[in-house]
DNA sequence: ACGGTTGGTTCGCTGAACGAACTCTTCTGT
DNA sequence: ACAGAAGAGTTCGTTCAGCGAACCAACCGT
């Protein structure tokens, strides 16, 4: 290709967008920041990714201000969300959806709840109770009856992540 | 990697669902079949994918039941999106309105319209106007402010696309 | 009969992903 | 104060998918 990430120049929204989170692995990166992953150790441990692409990754998603690297405890960086990358979230619900829909056989694995008044989000991203588009923050991941118990062996962030918790809230 | 496009064994209907359509093209090709792209040179000149690179994908789409060969005029095959394929629009919705939002700095390449009633479709697939969900074939494009016009040497598939037409409609 | 179009296949090349090992810094416990 | 562990990457050799140019076979209009 002629350079790495970049499709024809077509006057595409779409491709883009595909442009920076179309490669491998950088929409998990997004997920599990949206989820509360925060560390470098801990996208290791949950994804698996080798750890240069995920140095490569999260330098990239830096540039073009969907990550923002914040001073975590003592002089350890961590990785968070910009509005522009939790702008992501749409498109993060929507393949969770199409992957419940099609490829989880004993029903969903995860739903999603309008912390505020408990209503479920839908798909569209509006809560099924009280009818408003329901922001981020206040949008609490519950496991859904599909959801598998994560294994010991998976680490302990699978396992943090798999608890009902408030999404963007820090694992730790 | 272990396995082409399997990432790890997590138990999240996201991962699933890239393991699909997270390859590179593919979701580019499920936007090309939602735009009303049918054949197989057609692909090749509007995308500029390697024809290796698109025989493969479009084998893959079909053994996972995104895509379907159905016979065209001759014995020319064409592809088509199933129901299952259809289900992946509200993606490549949220990931056009991503790119437009934070890529286009003329204002949005397009606009999607309710055929019926004319209102816009909003990011949540419903209707701006009469509120209902919009569905696919119900769903006309329509070329926003920041779309350039293509270029002659982009093809005449480009040129067919950015003409105001129904989704799913064939472009020829 | 035959030149062009369509729908692929073949093939050598290159660059990204892989994973295991290594480095350097910062904590932590004693 | 010091040893060891953990965190955050870097380095490196291998492998494999994507690239593009060329090739091929069937079909189509004339």
């Amino acid at each position: 290709m002629a350079l790495p990430r970049e499709y024809t120049n077509q006057a595409c929204s779409m491709v883009r967008a595909l442009e920076i989170v179309g490669e491998r692995w950088t929409l998990l990166i997004v997920r599990d920041a949206v989820f509360g992953v925060r560390r470098f150790s801990d996208f290791v441990e949950h994804l698996g990714i080798p750890r240069a692409v995920l140095t490569e990754r999260l330098e990239f998603l830096i540039g073009e201000g969907v990550l923002e690297r914040v001073p975590g405890p003592g002089k350890r960086s961590e990785y968070e969300l910009t509005a522009k990358g939790r702008g992501l979230w749409p498109v993060v619900r929507a393949l969770s959806a199409w992957g419940d829909e099609h490829y989880a056989p004993s029903g969903r694995r995860r739903v999603f709840v309008h912390a505020d008044c408990e209503g479920e989000v839908a798909e569209s991203g509006t809560c099924l109770r009280c009818g408003d588009e329901v922001p981020l923050a206040e949008t609490v991941m519950t496991p859904g009856p599909g959801l598998t118990p994560p294994l010991p062996e998976n680490g302990q962030v699978s396992a943090l992540l798999a608890r009902p918790h408030r999404l963007l809230q820090p694992v730790h």
